[in-house]
DNA sequence: TTGCAAATGTGAGGATTACTCATGTTTGTG
DNA sequence: CACAAACATGAGTAATCCTCACATTTGCAA
């Protein structure tokens, strides 16, 4: 877990290689910076972080930023990756069991509730996932994740509904999930009230498409 | 029209005013400029896309284009100002006259097919409107438009389900609206055929909300 | 026509910022 | 304890957006 963090590699289109942390000092100082960028982003946005403002909250140099990450991306595709794989294990957990339309739809109106409330609560993944269509790396990320998170999905639609077409139960899952990380950007973008009601139309939405009216 | 191509004040958080083009030969010079930037945001995309090489292929000089544009997204802006105009002005003239289920099912399914051929399509378009999660003026223009075509879209659903709640349909609508968009930019960053099913899945989906089972 | 103010045109240079690299220091290990 | 590999440093490089002082052109009133 600690490779990827440093890989940067991401996409095949910049950055290059760059050490991973093998001692303790260094690992210590991997996670400083990690933590002044996180703090800078939640201040002011990824955009407007400055690579010596985060080495100097770090209280690094600005060549030991650079020893471990390639470029400023990959600090912000570092601290993507960690809310990603929390984000899984928390909708992994939540889907595993499910075995009826009740249950899903139960499961899915609290995980929907757990990311409007993630994302209204955490400036850091809030700016990360605005900001995810720009950057090449952190859209590949997204697609990923979302892929793996509508996998769960799937598997909870193919118990339900065997005879239905596998592909399709796919495409759909993934459709929904992929709207609801669309409504979470919207939903956030716009005053509170009107946020809260897009959610919830979402919610009816996909709930009518994945149990059924 | 013109006045809003370089008002480039958009947001209220950079960007300084500039002088409208009031002669002839410096309005065909920002005629220029724009077509230049927009072949190149067609070879490279709007990220890679330089001032310098803008005013150049456009035969200008770099002071000539900051004449007109307070800075380099206001030119992206201005591009994406003609796309929403000219696509509003087709959105209304296809929901305009809907006024049974049948007429909305082909024209919603016909407006998602022409979008989808335009993202497909046209380059600049794509790269624009994939990149406005980034930037909060594009942000801004494409809430803006999204709502005055979810107008459109409620106004049809007002006229067919009278009795519905008209706060609930205008939700309804924008929602839609907004995961069409969303599903294309997914759709354009998958596989072909992937995308065509996921376009296809988002239309039945859509369908189902607006005009029943 | 002519004079003049406003509009327009120019490009060298200022300012910012991501990122490099030559050099010095620390750590683990035979 | 020697020594290679890992780590740390920060002044300097390069790229690029944008400004500004000055030159030129245009439209128009006298």
């Amino acid at each position: 877990m600690e490779g990827s963090i440093v890989s940067g590699s991401q996409d095949g289109q910049i950055a290059s290689p760059r050490r991973a942390p093998s001692q303790q000092r260094s690992r210590e100082r991997v996670e400083r910076m990690l933590a002044a960028a996180s703090a800078l982003i939640a201040e002011q946005g990824s955009d407007a972080m400055r690579m010596g403002e985060v080495a100097e909250r770090a209280g690094v140099s600005i060549g030991s930023l650079y020893q471990f990450f390639p470029d400023k991306r990959a600090i912000v595709w570092a601290l993507a990756e960690r809310y990603t794989a929390e984000g899984q294990a928390c909708i992994a957990a939540a889907l595993a069991e499910v075995s009826d339309a009740e249950g899903l739809r139960r499961a899915f109106s609290e995980l929907v509730d757990i990311y409007y409330g993630l994302f209204l609560a955490e400036p850091v993944m809030r700016d990360i996932w605005s900001g995810t269509q720009a950057d090449k790396a952190l859209r590949e990320l997204e697609l990923v994740d979302s892929r793996a998170n509508a996998e769960f999905l799937t598997a909870v639609l193919k118990r339900l509904r065997p005879a239905a077409d596998p592909a399709a139960l796919e495409t759909t899952a993934f459709l929904i999930w992929q709207m609801g990380e669309a409504t979470m950007r919207l939903a956030i973008s716009v005053g509170r009230q009107e946020g809260d009601d897009l959610v919830a139309a979402y919610k009816r939405m996909a709930l009518r498409e994945l149990v059924g009216e």
